[in-house]
DNA sequence: CTATTTCGTTTCGGAGCCGTTTTCATCCGC
DNA sequence: GCGGATGAAAACGGCTCCGAAACGAAATAG
Protein backbone atom coordinates (compact mmCIF):
# COMPACT_ATOMS: atom_id res chain seq x y z
CA UNK A 1 0.00 0.00 0.00
CA UNK A 2 1.64 2.80 -0.95
CA UNK A 3 2.12 6.34 1.07
CA UNK A 4 -1.47 8.15 0.14
CA UNK A 5 -0.66 11.87 0.72
CA UNK A 6 -2.91 14.96 -1.01
CA UNK A 7 -0.76 17.85 -2.97
CA UNK A 8 -2.02 20.40 0.56
CA UNK A 9 -1.07 18.04 3.19
CA UNK A 10 2.66 17.90 0.94
CA UNK A 11 3.12 21.05 0.82
CA UNK A 12 2.33 21.62 4.19
CA UNK A 13 4.75 18.92 5.08
CA UNK A 14 7.47 19.88 2.84
CA UNK A 15 6.97 23.47 4.30
CA UNK A 16 7.13 22.43 8.05
CA UNK A 17 10.35 20.08 7.59
CA UNK A 18 12.07 22.81 6.16
CA UNK A 19 11.20 25.35 8.45
CA UNK A 20 12.64 23.37 10.73
CA UNK A 21 15.80 22.93 9.04
CA UNK A 22 16.06 26.31 8.70
CA UNK A 23 15.57 26.96 12.14
CA UNK A 24 17.82 24.76 13.70
CA UNK A 25 21.61 25.50 14.68
CA UNK A 26 23.41 23.55 12.29
CA UNK A 27 24.01 24.67 9.11
CA UNK A 28 21.85 24.40 6.09
CA UNK A 29 22.98 21.87 3.66
CA UNK A 30 22.00 22.41 -0.12
CA UNK A 31 19.85 20.91 -2.14
CA UNK A 32 23.09 19.10 -3.68
CA UNK A 33 24.35 18.34 -0.57
CA UNK A 34 21.11 16.76 0.81
CA UNK A 35 20.38 14.48 -2.18
CA UNK A 36 24.84 13.13 -1.92
CA UNK A 37 23.33 12.17 2.03
CA UNK A 38 20.42 11.16 1.57
CA UNK A 39 22.03 8.89 -1.45
CA UNK A 40 25.20 7.45 0.41
CA UNK A 41 23.02 6.32 3.35
CA UNK A 42 20.36 4.90 1.64
CA UNK A 43 21.76 3.46 -1.50
CA UNK A 44 23.77 1.10 -1.34
CA UNK A 45 27.76 1.08 -1.39
CA UNK A 46 30.80 1.63 -3.21
CA UNK A 47 29.79 5.82 -3.91
CA UNK A 48 31.69 7.28 -6.00
CA UNK A 49 32.53 11.34 -7.31
CA UNK A 50 31.65 10.26 -10.74
CA UNK A 51 28.51 8.04 -9.68
CA UNK A 52 27.03 10.91 -8.07
CA UNK A 53 27.88 13.33 -10.46
CA UNK A 54 25.65 11.54 -13.07
CA UNK A 55 23.20 10.42 -10.32
CA UNK A 56 22.99 14.25 -9.93
CA UNK A 57 22.79 15.56 -13.46
CA UNK A 58 26.23 18.19 -11.64
CA UNK A 59 29.82 18.33 -12.23
CA UNK A 60 32.48 16.27 -11.06
CA UNK A 61 34.50 19.35 -9.76
CA UNK A 62 30.44 20.41 -7.77
CA UNK A 63 30.34 16.87 -6.24
CA UNK A 64 34.31 17.14 -4.71
CA UNK A 65 33.43 20.33 -3.07
CA UNK A 66 30.19 19.21 -2.12
CA UNK A 67 32.02 16.28 -0.04
CA UNK A 68 35.12 18.78 1.28
CA UNK A 69 32.32 20.48 3.12
CA UNK A 70 30.15 17.68 4.32
CA UNK A 71 33.60 15.56 5.28
CA UNK A 72 34.68 18.62 7.23
CA UNK A 73 31.64 18.60 9.03
CA UNK A 74 32.04 15.12 9.70
CA UNK A 75 29.08 13.84 7.32
CA UNK A 76 31.19 11.54 5.16
CA UNK A 77 34.34 10.48 4.49
CA UNK A 78 36.49 9.02 1.64
CA UNK A 79 39.23 6.88 1.01
CA UNK A 80 40.94 5.40 -1.90
CA UNK A 81 39.58 2.55 -3.44
CA UNK A 82 42.39 -0.05 -3.41
CA UNK A 83 41.26 -1.79 -6.58
CA UNK A 84 41.03 0.83 -8.36
CA UNK A 85 43.43 3.84 -7.24
CA UNK A 86 42.29 6.37 -9.16
CA UNK A 87 38.73 5.93 -7.65
CA UNK A 88 37.49 7.64 -4.21
CA UNK A 89 34.98 5.71 -2.26
CA UNK A 90 32.55 7.74 -0.37
CA UNK A 91 31.95 6.02 3.30
CA UNK A 92 29.40 6.84 5.61
CA UNK A 93 30.38 8.40 9.17
CA UNK A 94 28.48 8.01 12.99
CA UNK A 95 27.91 11.62 12.55
CA UNK A 96 26.41 11.25 9.44
CA UNK A 97 24.13 8.17 10.25
CA UNK A 98 22.79 9.99 13.14
CA UNK A 99 22.33 13.34 10.82
CA UNK A 100 20.23 10.86 8.83
CA UNK A 101 18.32 9.51 11.33
CA UNK A 102 17.53 12.84 12.93
CA UNK A 103 16.04 14.19 9.81
CA UNK A 104 14.20 10.74 8.86
CA UNK A 105 12.45 11.37 12.98
CA UNK A 106 11.56 14.86 11.81
CA UNK A 107 9.79 14.19 8.27
CA UNK A 108 8.35 11.07 10.32
CA UNK A 109 7.18 13.71 13.45
CA UNK A 110 5.43 16.44 10.76
CA UNK A 111 3.80 13.49 9.03
CA UNK A 112 1.82 12.79 12.07
CA UNK A 113 0.77 16.23 12.76
CA UNK A 114 -0.58 16.83 9.50
CA UNK A 115 -4.16 17.77 9.40
CA UNK A 116 -6.38 15.14 8.06
CA UNK B 1 -6.34 10.19 10.60
CA UNK B 2 -2.60 11.17 10.35
CA UNK B 3 -0.24 10.29 7.38
CA UNK B 4 1.64 7.55 8.60
CA UNK B 5 5.10 6.91 7.28
CA UNK B 6 7.98 4.63 8.31
CA UNK B 7 11.52 6.82 8.94
CA UNK B 8 12.74 5.04 5.97
CA UNK B 9 9.77 5.52 3.72
CA UNK B 10 10.32 9.22 4.68
CA UNK B 11 13.93 9.35 3.63
CA UNK B 12 13.41 7.77 0.66
CA UNK B 13 10.65 10.26 0.06
CA UNK B 14 13.04 13.31 0.82
CA UNK B 15 15.64 11.77 -1.37
CA UNK B 16 13.45 10.87 -4.53
CA UNK B 17 11.56 14.61 -4.49
CA UNK B 18 15.48 16.28 -3.80
CA UNK B 19 17.08 14.75 -6.53
CA UNK B 20 14.05 15.66 -8.91
CA UNK B 21 14.78 19.30 -7.51
CA UNK B 22 18.19 19.26 -8.12
CA UNK B 23 17.97 17.44 -11.85
CA UNK B 24 15.48 20.45 -13.00
CA UNK B 25 16.25 23.00 -15.14
CA UNK B 26 15.07 25.31 -12.52
CA UNK B 27 17.84 27.01 -10.37
CA UNK B 28 18.20 25.48 -7.16
CA UNK B 29 15.98 27.49 -4.20
CA UNK B 30 17.87 27.23 -0.84
CA UNK B 31 16.64 26.04 2.03
CA UNK B 32 15.43 29.82 2.89
CA UNK B 33 14.12 30.61 -0.20
CA UNK B 34 11.72 27.06 -0.50
CA UNK B 35 10.96 28.03 3.17
CA UNK B 36 9.64 31.71 2.29
CA UNK B 37 7.83 30.29 -1.01
CA UNK B 38 5.69 27.90 0.74
CA UNK B 39 5.08 30.33 3.76
CA UNK B 40 3.81 32.69 1.62
CA UNK B 41 1.59 30.32 -0.89
CA UNK B 42 0.34 28.21 1.76
CA UNK B 43 -0.21 30.56 5.27
CA UNK B 44 -2.93 33.49 4.82
CA UNK B 45 -1.82 37.19 4.26
CA UNK B 46 -0.38 39.65 4.94
CA UNK B 47 3.41 38.58 4.59
CA UNK B 48 5.90 41.06 5.52
CA UNK B 49 10.00 41.07 5.58
CA UNK B 50 9.54 41.48 9.59
CA UNK B 51 7.09 38.59 10.23
CA UNK B 52 9.30 36.44 7.55
CA UNK B 53 12.66 36.94 8.92
CA UNK B 54 10.88 35.89 12.94
CA UNK B 55 9.43 33.00 11.11
CA UNK B 56 12.43 31.85 9.90
CA UNK B 57 15.13 32.50 12.60
CA UNK B 58 17.04 34.94 10.41
CA UNK B 59 18.09 38.50 9.79
CA UNK B 60 15.83 40.59 7.82
CA UNK B 61 18.57 41.48 5.30
CA UNK B 62 18.43 37.49 4.16
CA UNK B 63 14.73 37.90 3.62
CA UNK B 64 15.28 40.87 1.73
CA UNK B 65 17.89 39.25 -0.50
CA UNK B 66 15.97 36.07 -0.94
CA UNK B 67 13.02 38.48 -1.98
CA UNK B 68 15.13 40.29 -4.24
CA UNK B 69 16.24 36.92 -6.06
CA UNK B 70 12.61 35.01 -6.15
CA UNK B 71 11.21 38.40 -7.26
CA UNK B 72 13.65 38.33 -9.98
CA UNK B 73 12.80 34.49 -10.75
CA UNK B 74 8.98 35.75 -10.73
CA UNK B 75 7.80 33.43 -7.87
CA UNK B 76 7.03 36.41 -5.73
CA UNK B 77 6.08 40.31 -5.87
CA UNK B 78 6.69 42.93 -3.32
CA UNK B 79 4.29 45.77 -2.89
CA UNK B 80 4.38 48.67 -0.23
CA UNK B 81 1.21 48.25 2.40
CA UNK B 82 -0.35 51.93 1.53
CA UNK B 83 -1.64 51.44 5.09
CA UNK B 84 1.71 51.99 6.90
CA UNK B 85 4.00 52.75 4.09
CA UNK B 86 6.75 51.38 6.12
CA UNK B 87 6.12 47.93 5.25
CA UNK B 88 6.01 45.92 2.16
CA UNK B 89 3.39 42.98 1.44
CA UNK B 90 4.64 39.93 -0.42
CA UNK B 91 2.38 38.83 -2.90
CA UNK B 92 1.53 35.53 -4.58
CA UNK B 93 2.46 35.28 -8.41
CA UNK B 94 1.07 33.25 -10.90
CA UNK B 95 4.40 31.85 -11.68
CA UNK B 96 4.80 31.19 -7.95
CA UNK B 97 1.89 29.60 -7.50
CA UNK B 98 2.17 27.20 -10.58
CA UNK B 99 5.97 26.59 -9.04
CA UNK B 100 4.02 25.22 -5.44
CA UNK B 101 1.68 23.32 -7.34
CA UNK B 102 4.54 21.31 -9.30
CA UNK B 103 6.05 20.90 -6.26
CA UNK B 104 3.08 19.44 -4.26
CA UNK B 105 2.58 17.02 -7.16
CA UNK B 106 6.24 15.99 -7.24
CA UNK B 107 5.80 14.64 -3.39
CA UNK B 108 2.22 13.22 -4.63
CA UNK B 109 3.89 11.21 -7.14
CA UNK B 110 6.73 10.49 -5.54
CA UNK B 111 5.15 9.35 -2.36
CA UNK B 112 2.99 7.18 -4.39
CA UNK B 113 5.98 5.37 -5.64
CA UNK B 114 7.42 4.87 -1.77
CA UNK B 115 7.63 0.79 -1.15
CA UNK B 116 5.19 -0.22 1.45
C1' DC C 1 57.41 1.13 -22.78
C1' DT C 2 54.76 4.71 -24.59
C1' DA C 3 50.18 6.84 -25.69
C1' DT C 4 45.64 7.27 -24.38
C1' DT C 5 41.90 7.16 -21.31
C1' DT C 6 39.83 7.66 -16.88
C1' DC C 7 39.14 9.65 -12.24
C1' DG C 8 39.35 13.00 -8.99
C1' DT C 9 41.17 17.41 -7.67
C1' DT C 10 42.74 22.14 -8.27
C1' DT C 11 42.60 26.56 -10.28
C1' DC C 12 40.24 30.41 -12.19
C1' DG C 13 36.99 34.21 -12.66
C1' DG C 14 32.32 35.10 -11.61
C1' DA C 15 28.13 35.06 -9.00
C1' DG C 16 25.26 34.52 -4.77
C1' DC C 17 24.50 34.40 0.01
C1' DC C 18 25.92 35.50 4.84
C1' DG C 19 25.51 38.84 9.18
C1' DT C 20 26.64 43.50 10.63
C1' DT C 21 26.21 48.10 10.13
C1' DT C 22 24.46 52.12 8.04
C1' DT C 23 20.98 54.66 5.54
C1' DC C 24 16.40 56.14 4.31
C1' DA C 25 11.52 56.68 4.72
C1' DT C 26 7.64 56.46 7.58
C1' DC C 27 5.00 56.42 11.74
C1' DC C 28 3.91 57.90 16.36
C1' DG C 29 4.29 60.03 21.12
C1' DC C 30 4.68 64.33 22.96
C1' DG D 1 6.58 70.26 14.62
C1' DC D 2 10.15 67.20 16.37
C1' DG D 3 12.67 63.15 18.32
C1' DG D 4 12.70 58.55 18.77
C1' DA D 5 11.12 54.09 17.19
C1' DT D 6 10.22 51.07 13.41
C1' DG D 7 10.52 48.62 8.72
C1' DA D 8 13.01 47.71 4.78
C1' DA D 9 16.89 48.32 1.83
C1' DA D 10 21.73 49.36 0.76
C1' DA D 11 26.61 49.07 1.69
C1' DC D 12 30.35 46.36 3.16
C1' DG D 13 33.69 42.53 3.73
C1' DG D 14 33.83 37.63 3.98
C1' DC D 15 32.68 33.13 2.69
C1' DT D 16 30.82 29.50 -0.37
C1' DC D 17 29.22 27.93 -4.43
C1' DC D 18 29.25 27.62 -9.60
C1' DG D 19 31.04 25.60 -14.44
C1' DA D 20 35.01 25.43 -17.47
C1' DA D 21 39.50 24.32 -18.02
C1' DA D 22 43.92 22.59 -16.59
C1' DC D 23 46.30 19.15 -13.94
C1' DG D 24 48.32 14.83 -11.81
C1' DA D 25 47.94 10.07 -10.75
C1' DA D 26 46.65 5.65 -12.10
C1' DA D 27 44.95 2.17 -15.26
C1' DT D 28 44.84 0.34 -19.87
C1' DA D 29 45.69 -0.37 -24.95
C1' DG D 30 48.87 -1.33 -28.33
Amino acid sequence: MPIEIRPSQALKLWHDVTLDLVRSDTPDLTARQITILLTVYLEPPPHTVRGLAEKLGVTKPAITRALDTMGHQGLVARRRDEKDRRNVIIQRTVDGALTVERIGDLIVARAKDLPR
